[in-house]
DNA sequence: ATAATATACATAGAGTGCCGAGGTATGTCA
DNA sequence: TGACATACCTCGGCACTCTATGTATATTAT
C-alpha cells in the first residue's frame, strides 16, 4: 500500500497565509476546502511546520480572542516569507512542468 | 537549505516504460531529456524504485547484450504495471490540480 | 600506455518529512 | 452531562530519497 502524503506544506501554508492572517485550525479547514477536499493536512504536520516557519522568519505569529472568548495563534506573513512563497511557487511550477513533460512523451494509455 | 528530492518516482518510472522497455542507466538519462533536465534520479533512487516495482509485479526483467557486448538488464511493463500507472496518473492529475487550487485562492504575488 | 570518463549494476546508512496516536483544554448543543 | 467541534501541542514511527561507496567494463583523451 502506497502511502500518500501531502508534500510541498511549506508552499501551501505559506500561499493561504499570503491572502490574510490564519491560525493553525483554520488553515487546515481553509486547505480542505480550497483544495476541493484533496489536502486534508494533519494536525502533527502543520504544527510543526508552523513552528519551522516561525523559526525561519517566514512568519510572524501573535495572540488574538475568537469572538467566542477562545485564545487563537494568528501567523502573519513577512516580507521573508513572501520571498520564500516566490520560491517555492517557481520550483513547484517547475516541477510540475517536469511531470507533464514525461507524461506528455508516454503513448496515452489503454 | 530546503533539500529538493524528486517523489512521485514510481509514476516516473511507469510512464518511462510504459513507452518501451528500458534498462535502469537509459531511465536516467532519459528521465533527465525529457524533463528538460529539471529531474535527475539518483543511482540509489532508481535501483530500490525498480526492485519494488518488479516485487509487486508492476514489471518483468530480462537481461540482454548491448551492441557495446555490454550486459544490461531490461525492465518492462506488465499488464499489472500499467494498471498501476494509470492510478498513479490519476493521483498525480488530482494533487497538482489540488495544489493549482490553492495558489489560484490566493492574490498574485509582488 | 594509461588515465579519465562514461556506462551499468548494486546496497547500506543517513537524513528528511509526514503522519498516527496521544495529550490538554475550552466552548456549544442536545 | 456527554458528545462534538474547536484549538493547541509533541513524540515516535515509517516511508522515501539521497550520499557514499563498491564492482566492473568500454571508450576517449593524453
Amino acid at each position: 500500500m502506497k502511502k500518500k502524503t501531502i508534500d510541498h506544506t511549506d508552499l501551501l501554508v505559506l500561499t493561504l497565509l499570503s491572502g490574510e492572517d490564519m491560525y493553525g485550525y483554520q488553515i487546515i479547514t481553509e486547505l480542505s476546502r480550497r483544495s476541493d477536499h484533496t489536502f486534508d493536512m494533519k494536525e502533527g504536520t502543520l504544527y510543526p511546520v508552523l513552528h519551522g516557519l516561525w523559526k525561519s522568519g517566514a512568519v510572524e505569529c501573535y495572540e488574538a480572542e475568537a469572538p467566542t472568548g477562545r485564545k487563537r495563534k494568528y501567523y502573519h506573513l513577512t516580507r521573508k516569507g513572501r520571498d520564500a512563497l516566490k520560491v517555492e511557487q517557481e520550483e513547484w511550477r517547475t516541477y510540475a512542468r517536469g511531470v507533464e513533460a514525461v507524461l506528455s512523451t508516454a503513448p496515452a494509455l489503454g
